[in-house]
DNA sequence: GTCTATAGTGCGATAGAC
DNA sequence: GTCTATCGCACTATAGAC
């Protein structure tokens, strides 16, 4: 048997394994992991959890689980990217004349198909998680920082002058990070951009309201 | 020998070491570690730095600086409660019926004493570590999220209801952070309640604007 | 003060996809 | 052949337990 004729008989077994798509590499490594995480997370608590044993929990080594995630709390903040295109998008699709506040607003808009009300009970998981933890919480304070930078940005590319871009920025971020906590709290029923809305207002009331109490 | 007497003989023993007072316990040993880490950061980076090396800088063991530092960032931010009590203090100060936003704005007031123009440059250097690493960026924005946290209590204990507590309390938290930014940077001449002043004015006009652009 | 577990990094080897 | 995901191992610093 020549050379040849192995490498022949290797092609043919890859092809066969080939219509069984992935048996090593299973697609979606990233969400399999996120998703086993949050699973362990709130089962056993976050510090009492290794990355270990959560990548041992979907058939991959600790090795992998770092290449996946910068750090261990970082699986629990994907989608945050995802997060911040939508409100870059919310301004990007504001009309040409708009105000601060009003691109603010559209911002604001733009991320309501992200919490629909189905997704409230994942999130309220997700949340008590990051609630007991300490590390967590600076993780997420990071992250709504970010976002807010980059609406920043945003607003300085639109000619917004400063201080108002960072200011308006921060607004944003400040407004869509207390409607969330709001939105995910129990018996809350309204929409999240419902809450975002009489927060906007709460905010114009709050900065206007007169000097006599 | 009774056991009451062993114990009168080690009470004799520490009365002894105590009259001569503080030899290995030199005064102020986490304002060195404080000023120690500081330069070490500067000089060769934060990660550059383990915390063994700040101890030794200062002539202690790398578990005294985990006794006086729950973790190594955390060096870098004491003085975040003094800050803390100064906010809560101009809240305190301020006449019953103060609104919201004046007990935002004397909060705001209140921190004057802690950044005078000396402290420029101490600021600037420390500032220029924490936004080397992500990681010491995490820890301050926490940390400013735990001052508005602390303002809100405050505030909803004077009687503001919510959301607007929460609202203001966050928005005094961004108006300083943001005032602080403004007031380290290269050329800034104005004190840190001049800019706040007027970044208040800016927010009210951002709130405040009409809709036409 | 000593010991230890865990987080996280660096590098080389392996193996599948293309 | 290249590219990339995974593994395995050695290693350090952090941080907590004892």
């Amino acid at each position: 048997m020549s050379v040849t004729d192995i490498n022949i008989r290797l092609k043919s077994v890859a092809v066969i394994t080939y219509t069984e798509p992935m048996v090593r590499w299973q697609p979606g490594t990233s969400e399999r992991l996120q998703a086993a995480a949050l699973e362990l997370f709130a089962g056993r608590g976050y510090e009492q959890t290794t990355a270990a044993e959560i990548a041992q929990s979907v058939g991959l080594t600790e090795r992998t689980f770092f290449r996946h995630f910068s750090d261990k709390r970082e699986v629990l903040f994907r989608g945050q990217e995802l997060l911040t295109e939508a409100f870059l998008g919310g301004i990007a699709a504001a009309p040409e004349g708009a105000t601060p506040m009003e691109l603010v607003a559209a911002a604001l808009d733009s991320v309501a198909d992200f919490f629909p009300s189905e997704r409230r009970s994942h999130a309220r998981l997700r949340q008590s998680v990051i609630d007991q933890n300490p590390a967590l919480q600076e993780r997420e304070r990071h992250k709504m920082s970010v976002l807010a930078s980059a609406i920043g940005d945003a607003l300085r590319e639109r000619g917004v002058a400063e201080p108002t871009a960072t200011l308006a920025a921060q607004s944003a971020g400040m407004v869509f990070g207390i409607a969330f906590t709001q939105w995910i709290r129990e018996g809350e029923e309204r929409s999240i951009t419902d809450i975002e809305h009489e927060l906007l207002a709460e905010l114009r009331r709050l900065t206007g309201a007169s000097h006599t109490a």
